[in-house]
DNA sequence: TGTCTCTCTGACGTCAACGTCAGAGTCTAC
DNA sequence: GTAGACTCTGACGTTGACGTCAGAGAGACA
């Protein structure tokens, strides 16, 4: 739409994925690409971006259908009511990571405290995330 | 070592998993069992925490080497300043995803939300998580 | 015009955590 | 002592997001 005049090999270093990545994603329906008369491909500026999205997407543990399904109304910001409902499940499951991940941390972190401490003398405050909690339920960190 | 009466199915449905994944466990180094002078498995009480721990590192992104790299320290709480490193990198990726995990969630919130106004007049809270609050699990690590 | 780098389209390879199946042995109850 | 449920050890199959390679075209530059 916009001037797409990002090539394959720029984006990939950009969004930092490999050029096979991108053309998976295509392949997904994920991305796509203007082609130039010779079957190049071209990008816009904001494709990486979407790019990016979609790795958190996927690092959120959805697949590629999962992520198609999702990414029109993560672009246009409407959903239709069966939608609202599959999205608020995907939301539920990453809430149930963030719970699981955020115990894993928490005892990761009783452990390196506890071997630090019978280790060396106490020592006056470590140097990570003041941990605890359970994750609140919304709102960027930061 | 205490009472080992369980039998292989009988801890996977109360951990919740397979028989099949039990076995691969094992294989892996991740679990033991007493067997029976006909070869049977026979597992402890609390073999199912232990296996429920496994996947929670499973799930936080370790694979095999690493959780049987880290669950000896897990188990006696102790660790040499190595291995306190490498525990510290593990909860610092940890710490990273769910940074990553709270920004997808929040922009999936944002999306229902959206899309739940527009759809509907101003409806008194939602129907879900209490979302909207405060900062999410662990302030930035560092 | 030639060279070099980038890109194209298939298509097969990979890796991890299991799923599944086969054939045989074990255990418990009746 | 036998039926039925459970378990054993291989060993091959699955799945998803790419990695990698081959052979050929595209594009900028001297």
């Amino acid at each position: 739409m916009e001037n797409t005049t990002m090539r394959i090999g720029e984006l990939a270093a950009q969004a930092g994925v490999s050029v096979r990545a991108l053309r998976y994603y295509e392949e997904q329906g994920l991305l796509t690409s203007e082609r130039s008369p010779a079957g190049q491909r071209y990008y816009a500026e904001d494709a990486a971006d979407r790019v990016r999205l979609i790795q958190l997407l996927y690092s959120a543990g959805l697949n590629s259908k999962a992520v198609s399904t999702i990414m029109p109304c993560m672009d246009s910001g409407m959903a239709s009511t069966d939608m609202i409902e599959l999205l608020a499940a995907e939301r539920d499951r990453i809430d149930e990571r963030l719970h699981e991940l955020t115990e894993t941390r928490d005892r990761l972190t009783t452990v390196i405290e506890l071997s630090r401490a019978t280790r060396r003398p106490p020592a006056r405050s470590a140097g990570t995330v003041p941990s605890g909690g359970p994750p609140g339920p919304a709102a960027p960190a930061r």
